[in-house]
DNA sequence: CGATTTTGACCAGCGC
DNA sequence: GCGCTGGTCAAAATCG
C-alpha cells in the first residue's frame, strides 16, 4: 500500500523461482516433510527481492491406496471425506513481503485472526476460470520473517506469464523422463 | 467500468 | 447441546 514505488515487473527479475518447480513433485506422496533449512542469507537482508526460500516444505496428500484415515488416528478415525482434499503444499518461506507473485493471479476472499498467531491469515484463491487452487498465507508466530504459504490443489492451466522451460532441447542424453514401456498407456 | 480488496457474518466440524 | 475455531461467502468499497 505504501509507495512501495512500483510493485510493478513482480516477476520480471525472473529469479528462480526455484520452490515452486518442486510442488509438481509434490503432489504424487503422502506426506513430504523438507527440512532443507537453507539460512543462507542471515546476514544478506539483500533486497527484499532476494527473499530467501525453500527453509521448510511440508506437502500433505492423500494416499492413493490408504483412502481415508488421514493422521487423525484416534479410535474414532474417519471423518473427513476421503477425498477430502488431495494435494495441499506448505511452504515456509523467509520473506519480508506477505504474498509473493508466483507467477499466479490470486484473489483474497478472506482474513482469519487464528488464535496462536497475532497474525492473521490470508486466504488466496486463484481467479484463472477453471483454476480452484487456493492458498492461504500466514505468518510464522515464532519468526515474523517468516511465510508459510499453503497451496491446496493443482493448477489446471499454464500461469499467466508463461515463460519457462518447455524447449525442444533436452540435454538429459540417457534417460526420457517418460516411461519407454507404456502398456496399453490411456485406453 | 471492471476487477479486486476489505470486513463482517455465516456455517461446519470438533471438543467438552 | 453449546461453544470455539477455522473456513468461506457476500456486499460494499477501492483501485486501475
Amino acid at each position: 500500500m505504501p509507495d512501495n514505488s512500483q510493485h510493478v515487473d513482480h516477476h520480471q527479475h525472473h529469479q528462480t523461482s526455484s520452490e515452486f518447480q518442486f510442488s509438481d513433485y509434490f503432489m504424487m506422496q503422502d506426506y513430504y516433510s523438507f527440512d532443507q533449512d537453507a539460512h543462507l542469507a542471515s546476514q544478506n537482508t539483500v533486497d527484499q527481492y532476494q527473499q530467501n526460500v525453500a527453509s521448510n516444505i511440508t506437502v500433505e496428500s492423500n494416499h492413493p491406496s490408504a483412502t481415508a484415515s488421514n493422521m487423525k488416528q484416534k479410535s474414532g478415525i474417519t471423518k473427513k471425506r476421503a477425498v477430502d482434499m488431495g494435494r495441499k503444499v506448505a511452504f515456509r518461506t523467509k520473506s519480508k513481503l506477505d504474498v509473493m507473485d508466483d507467477g499466479y493471479k490470486w484473489r483474497k476472499y478472506g482474513k482469519k485472526m487464528v488464535k496462536n498467531s497475532p497474525n492473521p491469515r490470508n486466504y488466496f484463491k486463484c481467479s484463472s476460470g477453471g483454476c480452484h487452487v487456493k492458498k492461504r498465507v500466514e505468518r510464522d508466530r515464532d519468526d515474523p520473517s517468516y511465510v508459510i504459504t499453503t497451496y491446496e490443489g493443482v493448477h489446471n492451466h499454464e500461469s499467466p506469464c508463461v515463460v519457462y522451460h518447455l524447449p525442444p532441447m533436452m540435454p538429459m542424453g540417457g534417460f526420457s523422463l517418460q516411461e519407454s514401456y507404456t502398456p496399453s498407456s490411456s485406453s
